[in-house]
DNA sequence: GGCCGGATTTGATTCAAATCAAATAGTCCG
DNA sequence: CGGACTATTTGATTTGAATCAAATCCGGCC
């Protein structure tokens, strides 16, 4: 573990309500692993062997159904995932993949749970982290069942807006067609609700998308879209 | 409260953690409210005022964007909801209605928020709760991004089964309608998918579904369905 | 620079599910 | 018991998004 890397992990909700010497601690159990593109971290249906905390690179969570397989959510610098499968010591459901080459905190599963029994700071935080995802994922239920694939867009690009005013170029948390699935639609369905979007001053080239008038679009998503769609910050 | 509820409070994941003369201490900051059928219990948008566990009765999570509105999940007797909301003293993301008559313990967000941060049981307690949630929504997500409506339902039912193999009767969480938001499909299509399941075994009337055969649906859901749908329990 | 292979866009067509529209079955009251 | 709702089923039609099928763009690499 580098020593950049311990901002980042005491800004993380997980560890936001821990006390130094008992951080200290539980760093002590976990190691950390260099990680290449499209290396898998754990796979659906397998036991949970490791919390993961990512130091840097971008993670995809998968669901995948036989063939079929679509993102369920992106995760960046200083997200913890797979906690529930973690603490409940289940299979996971989810299988997780790089996206980009990154570095991750590995936390033994059985050190995890112990030390979340016994230390209510870190409870605490997971409290936090897991209530942050689960209006995550309400939200994406949400979209998913009463937006269209045109507004699920919309209200994803203003969800990655700080809530500018004048013109924004936003990255995307991946390529279209992971950024596709995580709306739940296809890849050319995405490319038609770009293009639905371009009159409406939304432009873009790979991964950077530029919104001229974001009132504007928040105007034409919020016609139908849902109060406070309040993503997990 | 009734001295009938303990059993029900000391197993719901929340407080299994929790030792008896805290528990006490805890529920002496509640009270109970004896609510009718579609009361609303938290409006969308509101800020968050009460932890709600339900005592006895149906709960329906509802969440709405402009006039449209679909059923996000069911809660029933020992569950705890909108813990989230409460413990980030943020705005609720749904609203939730009674869809029964029924019981409902009242827990003020801020002496709920203070236990939990006091408390290390009820922290533990809150994070295997919301990791139950978690693996829930998750379930949800990936069915509705992977799956036709006629396998969620295949999968709902089953879900619903204990894992049986011979004949069983399951008994539906609501009517027909509330049912068919909570697979994120409107009630026409449920009807026809329960028609087109029909051939399959299943039968039914009002809230009490038949399957014949649960092998036999398991096996057709199973063809294209998830591994490991894992119902929160 | 020029070639290869995957990603994205665009177009045509199909299909699952929504919507529109009744008919029918249940339920709750008076 | 009958009437008035409301819920559910069924049928016809429309439609949003998927699928099928190319064309084009792009980045990496020799």
């Amino acid at each position: 573990m580098r020593t950049t890397d311990m901002p980042l992990i005491r800004r993380s909700r997980l560890f936001s309500q821990v006390g130094e010497p008992d951080l200290a601690a539980m760093l002590a159990a976990c190691f950390v692993q260099t990680l290449p593109a499209s290396a898998t971290l754990c796979r659906q249906g397998e036991k949970a062997e490791f919390l993961h905390i990512v130091l840097s690179g971008r993670v995809g969570l998968f669901g995948s159904a036989g063939h079929e397989e679509a993102l369920v959510e992106f995760f960046g610098a200083g997200d913890a995932f797979i906690v529930p499968a973690v603490v409940l010591d289940a299979p996971y459901l989810l299988t997780a993949r790089m996206l980009e080459e990154g570095r991750i905190l590995m936390w033994p599963a059985a050190a995890f749970r112990a030390q979340v029994r016994a230390t209510g700071a870190l409870a605490y935080g997971a409290v936090l982290l897991l209530s942050g995802y689960w209006r995550t994922l309400i939200g994406q239920i949400k979209d998913l069942k009463l937006l269209s694939a045109i507004e699920r867009l919309s209200a994803f690009l203003l969800a990655l807006a700080p809530r500018e005013t004048g013109p924004v170029t936003v990255t995307l948390p991946g390529g279209r067609r992971l950024v596709a699935g995580r709306l739940g639609i296809t890849p050319q369905s995405l490319s038609r609700a770009f293009a639905a979007l371009r009159p409406l001053g939304i432009s873009g080239g790979g991964r950077q998308v530029t919104i001229v008038d974001p009132a504007r679009l928040r105007e034409f998503a919020g016609a139908r879209a849902l109060k406070g769609p309040e993503r997990r910050d």
